[in-house]
DNA sequence: TAAAACAAGTGACATAGATCACATTAAGGT
DNA sequence: ACCTTAATGTGATCTATGTCACTTGTTTTA
């Protein structure tokens, strides 16, 4: 179970087992039940979370109740409303569970206090998640102004194949900021 | 005009001016004319600029030959194709300028470098920095799947009130994803 | 296993915003 | 100062997508 985030930390910077077993002492382990909430607008944002298992998806609810889903996360990916994480701000966003869940999850001060004091090539790691999260962004912004709804869909298939099969179609549109009638009328 | 550079470090880690120095020799400085590519679409990309002076902007040129501005960057922001720089890969985005500029530019290896070798703690400055980066394209996905045009235009007159004065409503409607003939129709 | 809640398809209609076409005015370059 | 090129506004359409309404089938869950 830990595999998954040694697995993803080794890729970018190799850990003896007793640094890795250091880094994770300063997670700490969380398990959901599907439709349970794990942060909610308006609330402080304490935690980042791995997710080791299940599925969940952070979004926005706008003034007229309609919601836009910012990211989904499935094993192996990173969660958290992250201006309120790091600006130390209320959050902005919802995060929940499409399926069970289960997360290693830490706060900013561990954070900070593994990087800085501990183990500073874990600063690395965090900076090329950043960077490649920010590159992931970026390319969502393009799609969005350049792209129709049809174009952006294919793209979402290519992008996740393997997420698309865990996926209501009315969480699809949500994410591709289209309405479900409209990804309905679209696909095959 | 170093200080421009200097205290934009200085508010994320303070140096010495001796590690300034460091830090400046890794940079080396461009000057560029109005109307000037600094970086086209298939080319490698080499490095990161900070702007000094100048005006420059980012942007993508959809199949269709319409082009989508990612970013602005004025005096003190940072830009390049960061798909491109981070990934070593060719770049999707052009730069120009749209003002005469001089910028600060790092290559990737030097950066790193800088941050590995000689001053760590400007990692963390970039880590930062980043993280900042990608919570302003956060916010502009969630912009762009839930406010109309008019709410966007307001959003950005808000959030850049210094850059608005010196662009063009073209420039302002092709980086708000709209047609500028929607936009003029907008303001008052 | 019945009832309730969710997912998905589809018709009819509404509308924000795109596109095309000009006119006017303002900058820049030589 | 003159000519070219850019910037802006505005009318007249067109269209992709949203919204509303209803149906049917499929999971949940009590």
């Amino acid at each position: 179970m830990q595999e998954i985030l040694k697995n993803q930390i080794d890729k970018i910077v190799p850990l003896t087992d007793a640094e890795f077993q250091v880094v994770l002492s300063y997670f700490s382990i969380g398990k959901y039940k599907k439709h349970q909430y794990i942060l909610q607008q308006g609330n402080s944002v304490p935690y980042v979370h791995f997710v080791v298992k299940g599925l969940l998806r952070s979004f926005y609810l706008d003034k007229s109740g309609k919601s836009h889903i910012l990211q989904f996360a499935m094993e192996d990916w990173w969660i958290t409303d992250n201006q309120g994480f790091y600006n130390e701000q209320n959050a902005t966003l919802n995060i929940d569970c499409l399926e069970d869940a289960q997360t290693y999850y830490i706060s900013l001060e561990n954070r900070t206090k593994l990087c800085s004091e501990l183990l500073p090539k874990i600063e690395f790691f965090f900076l090329q998640k950043m960077t490649a999260g920010s590159i992931a962004l970026q390319n969502r912004v393009l799609s969005l102004m350049s792209k129709n709804s049809e174009e952006r869909y294919t793209q979402f298939i290519q992008l996740y194949p393997n997420l698309i099969q865990r996926l209501s179609k009315t969480l699809v549109a949500s994410y591709l900021g289209i309405s479900r009638e409209t990804l309905s009328r679209l696909s095959p």
